[in-house]
This record gives C-alpha cells, sequence and structure tokens, in this order.
DNA sequence: CTATTTCGACAACCACGTTGCCGATTTTAG
DNA sequence: CTAAAATCGGCAACGTGGTTGTCGAAATAG
C-alpha cells in the first residue's frame, strides 16, 4: 500500500473545492437579493471588499484585486452606477479621486458579512464544527498563506 | 456557548475554498505548460473535458458546460485554433458537426487527469490520507450532487 | 525651476458570454 | 408524400471585464 492507495480520482478535488465555494457565493447573493441588493454579482463583492469602508484610490483598488488600474476604474464606474460608489476629489493629491462607497455600499459589505457568518454555522451545523474548523484548517495548510488573497477573482480567464 | 460559538469569521470559507480550486488549477497548468501544452487555459480543459474522448456536438457540449451554443462553438473555435480540437460532419445528421479531440487533446486530457491525481496524492502527504478524504465528504456533504459538474466555469460573471 | 513619477482617464483591442436571427436539415404531423 | 415544426450551427450585434499604450495633470525629487 502507497501513501497514495487510495481510488478516488484526482480530479474530483478541484471541482468539489469549486462547488464549494460557488455553493457559498450563490447562496450569498440570493441572500442579498432578498435582502434589497438584487443586482449586485460576484465580482462586484469582492470589489466592495477591496474598497473598503475607509475608502482607497482606483489604483489602490486595482492592486488589491490584482487587476490593472484601468479594469479597476470599469469596475468603479459600474458599482458607481449601481449606486454602491462614488468618486470624490481628494483634497489632499489633485490627482487622485477617493473611491468611497455609498451608505448602500456599506450596507451591503455589512450584510455579506453577516450571511457569511450564517452559512458558516450552517455548515458547522452540518458538518460539525470540529469537521468544519479541520477543513478550514487543511485549506490553510495547502494553499500558505494565499489563503486568503482576494486577487483570485479573475484569474481564471487570464 | 452556542452551537456557532466559533470565533472564525465566514467570510473566510469561501476564499479558502477558491483558493485551494486556484492552487490546484495553477498547478496542473503550469505542469502542463512543462508537458508540452503551453497555451491551454482554465477553461479550455474544461471544455476538453466537455467534448470528451467520444467527441460531441456544439449544442452537446454547450449543455455540459452550461453556456449557449453559441458560446460552446467560440470555445471551440479557440481550440481548433491551438489544434486541441477539430470538426467533421455528422454522416448520420447533415446539420450536426462532430467535434473531435485531435491527438493533441487527448493527450492533454491524459495527462490532465495524471496530473490531478498526482497533486492529489501531494495533498494526501501533506493533510493525511484520512484527513483529506474528510475534506472530500465534507464538500460532498455540502453541495449534494452539484458537486461534480462541469458547468460552473463561467457562472461568475453571471 | 526642472525632471521624474504617479494618478486617472481615453482609445483600441481581445476573450468570452449573451440574444436574435438565419439557412439548412431532420423530424413530425396530417 | 408533403407541409409544418423542431434542431443544428453559424452570423451579427452587443455587454462586461480584462489588457496595453498613451496622455495631461499634479505631486515629488533634484
Amino acid at each position: 500500500m502507497s501513501a497514495t492507495a487510495d481510488d478516488r480520482p484526482g480530479f474530483e478535488l478541484p471541482l468539489l473545492l469549486l462547488a464549494g465555494f460557488r455553493t457559498l457565493i450563490d447562496e450569498l447573493h440570493a441572500e442579498l437579493a432578498r435582502q434589497g441588493h438584487p443586482h449586485i454579482r460576484p465580482a462586484h463583492g469582492f470589489a466592495l471588499q477591496a474598497i473598503g469602508p475607509h475608502g482607497a484610490s482606483a489604483t489602490e483598488v486595482g492592486r488589491r484585486l490584482g487587476v490593472s488600474k484601468q479594469a479597476a476604474g470599469k469596475t468603479i464606474d459600474r458599482l458607481a452606477e449601481l449606486g454602491y460608489a462614488e468618486r470624490a476629489d481628494d483634497p489632499a493629491d489633485g490627482r487622485r479621486k477617493l473611491v468611497r462607497l455609498t451608505p448602500r455600499g456599506m450596507d451591503a459589505l455589512g450584510r455579506s458579512a453577516v450571511i457569511f457568518d450564517e452559512l458558516r454555522s450552517r455548515w458547522a451545523a452540518t458538518l460539525g464544527t470540529g469537521r468544519l474548523a479541520d477543513l478550514e484548517d487543511a485549506l490553510r495548510t495547502v494553499t500558505g498563506p494565499a489563503g486568503l488573497r482576494v486577487d483570485t477573482v479573475s484569474w481564471f480567464t487570464s
């Protein structure tokens, strides 16, 4: 018996991880839609996170998301159209435009955090608290410090 | 202490799942590149899987990937350009064009399966065989039968 | 004061998704 | 057998989000 004496095919692992991610994100957005945010989409959530409660410059948002400043600018345009973000002149730097969340954007961000906690609790109830914690620990182990980065949104189409 | 007495914030869970997926897919494509397939990209791998060893019609590929037949047609165009797939007239149905993998496409598909097995073995060595199996079982539990679907590629930008 | 760097925007382009439409062909109904 | 309906694949137009290159304006280094 080798260390790999296991009949599970390797290709299932990525599919299960992706399905888990998708399940959470789908449920998040279904709940957000119920709570008054029907137009927000997964990529927008990551952008809201990148802007953060304190605001950021477009370049900074791009850096956090791992995309060019131009791409960040387009996403910010989109969020502004939807009423989640707004641009303001930076009084301290005439080149910068400070991107800030609107109250609606703050609301979406806060609700997302609450919903994610609820979803995790539901998983914990299904799997058992220790099992879920072990799943998280295991993923942290194999992904290393990259496990919590947010710049993973658009890498797929790289 | 409630059933959710756990200080881990819920938002980390999706990030860890995505990071795990990304880690595997990145390593797969790095290895594929080393083995003579430098131009293949994640979305192409899913499409190769959807075509399968026996070939399929463009409409069928679209159905398997959960996209329109036009989108499937474009992806097939791309795979044909790269030398991984080809179209042939279906002798039994004049409307259909049978999409088949070229030998190069078959090679990529076979190597992907081998590499995924190797990557899973590496995770098993790091985490322990039972722990990895439990991780997979846990994900199967929370995702249900959707856990192994392939139509999850482009849902993100939905 | 001048040179360099940085920021944000514009333009052009690519990848990949969508709908709507179409001709060709097969299938089904009468 | 023929006429109507359904299916297949491709074309066109468009949306979204990514890229690079360029540019003027503003901050910073010398």
